[in-house]
DNA sequence: AGCACCTGCTAATGTTTTTTTGCATGTGCT
DNA sequence: AGCACATGCAAAAAAACATTAGCAGGTGCT
């Protein structure tokens, strides 16, 4: 098997910032468990489902889950989730890496504003 | 050697929300190449000091730096930052193994809101 | 004394997230 | 028709975060 590759700097940093939020990483944790429905995901987490569907779309995203409509044998729509098959390692040295591709305002440019600051 | 402790649910939220940011990430591979004071480190990046400590302070309550006052010899006082070697593998299944012990707002508590949404 | 560097803190401001509320739409069953 | 479930979106309110600006204090050198 071989190393997945390493993620952009701006793919990092997305990936980081959906992370990095509670509800998120239990959305994450609960679809480890099996692919679920918006509705049902909500009342497993206990959280609304205008909430979810909001932290549902930003893990989509960032690529962390995917989702396939699907209709019940009863006719019902329902939008299953499940958990992409990601793998990142967080070091000093794989952000280090990663840093050349991060294009977010890179202030090493023309700004300069240091001197007078006394 | 063996694997590092894999962080609480609230360590990992911290740390995730703590790396969450381009200016942090910058510093953390800035440090990789060896440790520097934050005078320095600010022109290196490209940011004002008031910035930078403000990051560096939460890099270091997050436990991804740690810093050391020392007296140069010409007797000005200049504080040092260093990275810490941390490692964490980010998947799906050591997410999930760290959701219990994550004390974030558990709706899955008291709170019962399902009935009547519609 | 005045300049060049170093550190630290806070109040105010601007921006970006997070959450709630409310409304719309559709199917099946009683 | 009315109820139970499913989905989706958006405006508005609330909360958290990022950045700037300004002030304080200290050492050494010319």
């Amino acid at each position: 098997m071989k190393t997945p590759p390493p993620p952009t700097g701006d793919e990092l940093v997305l990936m980081l910032a959906t992370l990095a939020n509670p509800h998120r990483l239990r959305v994450v944790a609960a679809l480890t468990g099996g692919r679920t429905y918006v509705s049902q995901l909500a009342r497993d987490l206990g959280i609304s489902r205008a909430l979810l569907q909001v932290h549902l779309k930003k893990l989509e995203t960032a690529g962390l889950v995917s989702a396939q409509l699907e209709i019940s044998p009863d006719g019902k729509a329902m939008k299953f989730y499940e958990v992409t098959p990601f793998a990142v390692q967080l070091t000093p040295d794989s952000i280090a890496a990663a840093m050349p591709t991060l294009t977010a305002a890179d202030p090493a440019q023309g700004r300069d504003g240091e001197g007078s600051d006394r």
